[in-house]
DNA sequence: ATAAATAGTGAGCAATCACTTACAAAAGTA
DNA sequence: TACTTTTGTAAGTGATTGCTCACTATTTAT
């Protein structure tokens, strides 16, 4: 991967997260990039290519994510990471996340649950803690902790610490 | 309101709501709506006074939408209603509640809390229940209700009676 | 009935869109 | 070195964008 490959793909992340995919003109894209227009073609395709190369490479990043409480043995502590994770997300990468959660609401991409594997741990570590109902257990704090992030990102979520406490302590961990 | 502008409005809604706004062309608005379209613009000023007319109309139905809600005196109705909200949603206005969460994740308009007299509401009703952290626990409620309506909204949530009796048994209702 | 105001049309506007093409610079390879 | 491939640019392309304008049809008010 190129130096300027990955300026577009960095200004075509930033541009679609904070302006919206069909928002963005790729003649902003390269202005940003400080490249010319022609050569986002030249590396990928076309407008949609850029937006699928992103994707791929999000998928990658989801799924290191999520791996630390896939591999989690212990039920506890699988709920506990699972609730911490979106307090723990670096506000330089604030721009990449953003945009995962705004792709769901875009039609032309159908997102294929990509947190299932996620979804499935929790019900499992629920059904350890002998909750009566696993299943939506997890189908729920899955939402709760999708929630949480998307109100972090959007930057509404005052009192966070207080909001985690919260949590753990409902879940009694 | 002339039967024209009604039809400019309707198809406006359902574009925005299906292709997202910038996606939706106002040719495309005219098209559907059986309409030159200049008329469009001779109506709403421009494409933004369309999205603003659809705004306001919203800002009507969210109010009646929870009116039952504050209206209510009974803690444990309160909190039983609100669940419930979800669930009652009419597939006839399916479009027009998508569009509203759509909007949430649009730059250009920041959404000014609508559902803060709601989240008020819950706020008291877990206090007179003698819920430890009622506030948390209203911002929390709030969320999973605004999270089931976008799963619903998407077509993404399965056993929908199930998790509905599931969220009402875990608050005692 | 007549005038004024409103509703509605369709052609046309400059600007911008995603994308192509012709060509030059740079880098790799022998 | 000489040749090929890759990387990059700048000036285009036709199509579409949001919107205006000159005009007609219809309603409302006097």
């Amino acid at each position: 991967m190129t130096d300027k490959q990955e300026k577009i793909l960095h200004a075509a992340l930033e541009l679609f997260s904070n302006e919206g995919y069909n928002a963005t003109s790729t003649s902003k894209i390269g202005k940003k990039a400080g490249v010319s227009e022609g050569l986002i073609f030249r590396h990928f395709t076309n407008k949609q290519g850029l937006l699928d190369a992103i994707i791929k490479d999000a998928e990658v990043r989801i799924a290191e994510v999520i791996m630390p409480i896939i591999m989690e043995t212990d039920a506890k502590t699988v709920l506990k990471k699972a609730i911490e994770l979106p307090f723990g997300v670096k506000e330089s990468e604030f721009d990449f996340w953003r945009l995962q959660f705004k792709l769901k609401w875009e039609v032309a991409y159908n997102n294929p649950q990509k947190m299932q594997p996620l979804i499935d741990k929790l019900a499992t570590a629920f059904e350890a803690l002998e909750y009566e109902n696993p299943n939506l257990e997890a189908i729920l704090l899955n939402q709760i902790v999708e929630s949480i992030s998307s109100e972090i990102l959007k930057g509404n979520l005052k009192q966070q610490e207080a909001y985690k406490s919260f949590l753990l302590l409902k879940y009694k961990l």
